[in-house]
DNA sequence: GTGTCAAATAATTTCGATATTTTCTTAAAA
DNA sequence: TTTTAAGAAAATATCGAAATTATTTGACAC
């Protein structure tokens, strides 16, 4: 059920920037790999214009980077780059949800709530294979980070931390040989929503922080620098 | 000099991408007025490929909206987009600023004393035409501010700084009918450089914000919703 | 007079091919 | 042996045309 359409009514580039995008996400096309505009090409079977413009908006959101005139390459990555990339997502999603908490209305609460119970039902029925559980765990993960600022009343800062959150979902899955999901990842979220719920902004951002620089520590250990 | 050379040994693209960034940040390109293929393609002498490229480009950084299978049109303005945009940019300059309050060297530091010595020296003699002063005072407070969060070690913070930075410039040009350089713009930027240097992280944070908020005032008059 | 449908127009999107730039290879000279 | 230069090969960036899609115009029915 993910490309039943072939032409969904949106343009090809976009279909070849969500196909590229989940691909360097998903970690098949490795960091700092060419991104060949012939092979990529006969590879989707899309003519060499539309995937031009697909690198070009996969380049502005930080999953590729452009040569001048020698091509693109998937980003790198690196202990420094993954810094900035924690330091950047917290500073910009703890900002959206202190506007979340001053402007929430009761829809924006219930799809909280809603969110929230989505992981508790994974929590207990989770799927069989890990490929599953991952893929699953993903889509509800990137869902409730999603509902936590969706009230913020602005775009910008929704569409920043949403590309933030796939670049790290993408560190974590280079870089974690163990790619399963926590067994308490239920309760994680469920304190962090009920700061959120009880408007305590404070204590909500420095635990959305903390939350943040896990995928730092579980990458690289401990903060040392 | 600024298009001394047809190609400078970056991409048309990019040429084109910086030509159209230039008229709407000026004003000369409407918001909301459509970016016709054809017809900025025969006003640029640049073929389509290229020019979509920019389109798509400029899409990322917040200046154009592209409207799937109906083209691209200029990004509209209203009151709430700029409270999401000062909002947006106060929150990620501060935190730049923290970081490179806390990790700034002394080349920082004296980057940000000599950002602030070209800003006095405009003061002081400010060029004899209106034209010169808006487009010289445009550059040096772009500068300052980028000398400010220079320091801050991190890509990502500095390239979203300077993206907002020029859509509140947009604004500025479009709704300020009264477009001269106020007298008083050296205290006001030599007083945030004093907190910077003084490492006052707070304060200075405060006073930047503050700043910030100065181009909403001035359009859309005090802060009321 | 109003709403709906169909044809024509105009636009974007996409493709295949060309020209330019870069890179690799090879050979010659220091 | 190392460096430099020249030539060949591959890739990108760009162009002009074709195909698909949206918009407008006009006529017809209600």
């Amino acid at each position: 059920m993910d490309q039943a359409i072939e032409t969904t009514g949106s343009t090809l580039s976009a279909a070849a920037a969500e196909k590229i995008s989940a691909a360097i996400i998903r970690g098949d096309l490795p960091p700092g790999s060419r991104l060949a505009i012939r092979q990529l090409s006969s590879e989707l079977d899309i003519g060499p214009t539309p995937i031009r413009e697909a690198l070009t908006s996969l380049a502005g959101r930080g999953l590729v980077t452009a040569f001048g005139q020698r091509g693109f390459r998937v980003a790198d990555v690196s202990r420094q780059d993954l810094e900035d990339l924690v330091a950047a997502r917290t500073a910009i999603e703890t900002a959206a949800l202190r506007q979340a908490i001053a402007k929430g209305d009761a829809d924006w609460e219930g799809s909280v709530a809603a969110a929230l119970q989505r992981l508790k039902h994974f929590s207990a029925n989770p799927p069989a294979t890990v490929e599953a559980r991952v893929a699953d765990f993903e889509r509800l993960n990137l869902g409730f980070h999603h509902a936590l600022i969706a009230g913020c009343g602005s775009s910008r800062l929704i569409a920043l931390t949403e590309d933030l959150h796939r670049q790290a979902q993408r560190y974590r899955n280079l870089m974690l040989r163990v790619r399963d999901v926590s067994p308490n990842v239920y309760d994680e979220h469920r304190e962090l929503a009920e700061l959120v719920l009880s408007r305590d902004a404070d204590r909500a951002c420095a635990r959305l922080a903390e939350h943040n620089h896990l995928t730092l520590k579980l990458i690289y250990g401990d903060p040392s620098h």
